[in-house]
DNA sequence: TATGAATGAGGCTTCATTCAT
DNA sequence: CATGAATGAAGCCTCATTCAT
């Protein structure tokens, strides 16, 4: 047994700083950011409170960690379809776009919005979801504005209200809402 | 000189009420919470932490009952408008009514939804909110049905995230939201 | 009607203050000193609280109020029977009285025993009673003494001893403690 | 350096634990368990009050643990003499037994009563206590039967009530009580 | 005399964080 | 790297007592 290289340290250390957001990201959204204590955290991923701060340097860098991580996945998922939005198939595109990060990251979704009505928790990645968000609505403005819509700023803006309206209530009781009727419905009403 | 009667002392517990619900109303939806201590409560409304307790046996059943005063204040817009829902014009008092709420009770509307992202706090007033929504949803589906929509219920539903997620963005950052502008779009899309 | 003379009001006040005193004794006893706040005694006595502290100047002086007028009445039950101590049948007399106290004021002496154990509370009652009971022993003594009996001082407290200990158990378990049964037995262990 | 091994946390708990027991012990008896705050105890343990509560999950259960402790040596004592009950010597034995645990553990003698007089605190170990009582006061019963006393029953009954008589006037009053001479008087009166 | 609103000290408990091993 | 004992600040709540009316 030849002793671990520094980068099979490395890799190990990632993956269990990747665990600890997973467990803590499951917890603080199903329980809430302050009613989550680091020790029930370091509990349930299986270590010990100590080892945590090895990887954290505090609980609040914790939450940023995970909330920058999914910024940068829904990041990613709007990449994916990142190009010209200039056919109506291609709005299509982007509000599948937005539920699909309802569907693939509730977790995340969920506590993005349980942090946003805590002023002074994660105030960072709220500016950096904020911005994120602002820059979508502008590219979609485009369009509307291209399609000749009177408004077309206001349009985009609504566009993603609903978006964030019906993750709203499909976290609040996902057995009520029906995802894929409403995609549809929306497409209709904005295309 | 002479004791105070039993009127007397009413008036004042009602005021009082008020008065510390109003603070922490306010204090909670700009806060959150669990940010907001019992300490800091009491002192923003100029009062003793125990006189605060006089009043409420805890911190949560004051959150509840400020939650509980919300959804009444809810209750009574809505009943200013109820009627039959036949009309157009009756879709837009609807509509309206929605708006109505968050511009008038901007504080109670955050305070809501924060609440409503964190499980364990308020639970019941969650319950009760959301009974009080899927009425009105049903009402509102009665009209797309005799609109002869196809989807109604779907319909209904999205209205109603339409409003929430405004009320959500408008409450993160009032400034980039122009309520009155969005409600006529809204109701362009959905007459 | 004519005003209430000074008198009439002097004897509305003792009996206000003995009714307080008797619902304050029964709540000690059966709650604890320390679990049974000013706020419940004063409800259950059904006056205020600000009343309460007309008639006495704290919570230790209510209860100090209480021993005193408990440990006056263990006199006077000793009294009645107070005179010379020489025969058997005299010795079953205070034996009777030491029972009596338990049967007629079981509250006042379950919360002797809870002060008792407690120091820092009305202690002044604590040595006042004490007092009493070693007159009581040293009589006794010479009964014993004059009996022959070797250890007349021990034989003594020793039945004080038992008296307490039977009024102990009762308290804990009344229903299996035979108190008539008891004192027949220990007078013809002591005669 | 290396990192403490599972057993050595176990030592450093358990010490811990009792050292915590022990100083909260002489506390409550000597102070009551109501006038002896959490930060008193921790103070006096030379420890802070958060770790206190790293071994008891709250000041009763402190207490709870405290007299299950005591209760446990009480069984112990008893049961070092524990055996048929046939002669007068073993009588004795019994009695000393109880004696023992006077001079033993006076603190947790001191305690028990304490707690007695205080319904609501600790009331499982009551209970635990009372049973166990129960089943001793049934076998000395059947000695007084053995020897064809009428009143077996009784008489064993009152066999533990004077014990604990002497008990609770050897706590009020240590000075004024010979033990040794009472646990003597004591056998000859029931042998 | 009588009320109960109001106070504030002090009690119990939690929890993020540190650190010796 | 890993542990969990230990800390201490801060939180929620209770309650004896005061006082304006």
């Amino acid at each position: 047994m030849s002793p671990r290289t520094e980068q099979q340290f490395e890799v190990i250390r990632r993956s269990r700083k990747l665990q600890i957001m997973q467990t803590a990201l499951e917890l603080f959204a199903r329980e809430g950011y302050h009613s989550c204590s680091v020790a029930r955290i370091a509990e349930y991923a299986g270590i010990s409170k100590g080892l945590l701060y090895n990887y954290f340097t505090s609980k609040e860098d914790l939450l940023d960690s995970i909330m920058a991580l999914g910024i940068e996945k829904f990041h990613n998922i709007l990449e994916e379809i990142q190009h010209e939005l200039d056919t109506p198939e291609e709005l299509m595109m982007y509000i599948h776009g937005g539920f699909e990060i309802i569907r693939r990251e509730p977790e995340f979704y969920r506590l993005l919005f349980s942090v946003f009505f805590q002023p002074g928790v994660s105030d960072a990645s709220q500016i950096r979801y904020r911005e994120t968000l602002e820059h979508l609505t502008q590219d979609i403005a485009v369009y509307f504005k291209t399609k000749g819509d009177p408004n077309p700023a206001e349009k985009a803006m609504l566009l993603g209200n609903i978006i964030d309206g019906v993750g709203l209530h499909y976290f609040l009781s996902p057995e009520t809402v029906n995802l894929d009727k409403l995609e549809k419905i929306i497409f209709e009403l904005f295309k």
